[in-house]
DNA sequence: CAAGTGTGCATTGTTGACAATCTGCAAGGG
DNA sequence: CCCTTGCAGATTGTCAACAATGCACACTTG
């Protein structure tokens, strides 16, 4: 398990403790969160919770309200989430044709590792463990485009889908899905990778 | 001059202040931000400063690095744009088709109140005010869709392209590609409004 | 002289105390 | 009986002091 992330912050390492919680609806839409409460499980002060609030915040997990707190995210409503998708392929199909040429063998390494962890999850059928890995493929072809700002107009897009949803019947499909998108890619089949990718964004 | 917004809380009206001079480039692409100088200016505590920083680096406005501050941020480069103008009319036209039939007199009474203010910016040759009034207009449309998530989802990209970006050689255009808009929603042409929507989203 | 090392200063990160604001409920007036 | 008003407790907002970090520059060392 690659669970083991480095982050520099504190207020980063709560927040993604935080998102963890709500991806996997440990935290449901609506909950609220006190300062107090989590600056003690934490054992730190209100300071970096608050921060950590706002990162989530602005990746749309969490809704603040001023003087009355932070909430748990609604879910995008059914009228909504169709413009989510199309966003989130027009930037992940976006990214993925502009490196196409440039895609390295190390990129297709660190890709096969993150697969390797989403087939393992998927055969023991934990859905968190899926989504965190889920999640971290699709960052990972991200971040391998230069420009960083695509990362922090993809997030909160992307975070937004993730949230409470799980669309396959068969969880192992999800595997399918990414392994579709490395062949495709390794192929040098340009069209058919974003076909992939889309169909694996919905 | 409508420069009157009501904001509840100070870190929003020090996150408004700034959002204006780097928008009308009183701050630079790269100018580092200072917590201290800040706060001294304001004549409040170094907090408030630093959620108003918050707040501007997730609308892309500033990017922070930690334990280093903040800096105005670079312009989205000439490859990402193109993305960011599509992200942009995609969720922009969303709304205007989804509340399309809904929309009432109160509403265009509204509008056509800021391209009023539109108009007396281009007529003056202000260009920080049109600035300004060019945002408010797309910010009323989003706002006109009860789903509150769109703004959040707009709002890093929408900033994104005004940031020291002018590309009219007639200030004056900019009024009429807004007031065909309205006309076009007037006249109940839906297909023209969006037309016109994506003409002046570029 | 080049490369590495230490030191001081500028700046951000964290904390706990205090202030302002919201919420629920109970008392009083119409 | 209903609506308003005024607490009291809980919670967030703000502040100033202190800690940790990063950076520039002088200094050592080979």
């Amino acid at each position: 398990m690659s669970t083991s992330e480095i982050y520099r912050t504190l207020p980063e390492q709560i927040a993604a403790r935080l998102r963890q919680e709500v991806l996997s609806s440990k935290l449901k839409p609506g909950d609220p969160l006190r300062e107090v409460d989590l600056s003690e499980r934490f054992g730190v002060s209100r300071g970096p919770v608050r921060e950590a609030f706002r990162q989530l915040t602005q990746q749309g997990l969490l809704v603040l309200e001023p003087n009355k707190g932070v909430r748990v995210a609604e879910n995008p409503s059914v009228e909504v989430r169709p413009l989510v998708v199309r966003l989130r392929r027009t930037i992940e199909t976006f990214v993925l044709e502009s490196i196409f040429e440039r895609i390295t063998v190390a990129d297709l390494t660190n890709w096969d590792a993150i697969l390797a962890d989403i087939r393992a999850a998927c055969e023991s059928n934990d859905v968190d463990a899926l989504t965190e890995h889920d999640l971290r493929f699709h960052q990972a072809i991200i971040r391998s485009h230069d420009d960083k700002d695509l990362f922090a107009l993809w997030q909160p897009i992307a975070m937004r889908m993730m949230m409470h949803y799980n669309r396959l019947d068969d969880i192992m499909d999800s595997y399918h899905e990414h392994k579709r998108i490395l062949d495709a890619i390794r192929a040098g089949d340009r069209a058919g990778a974003v076909r992939a990718l889309e169909t694996n964004i919905q």
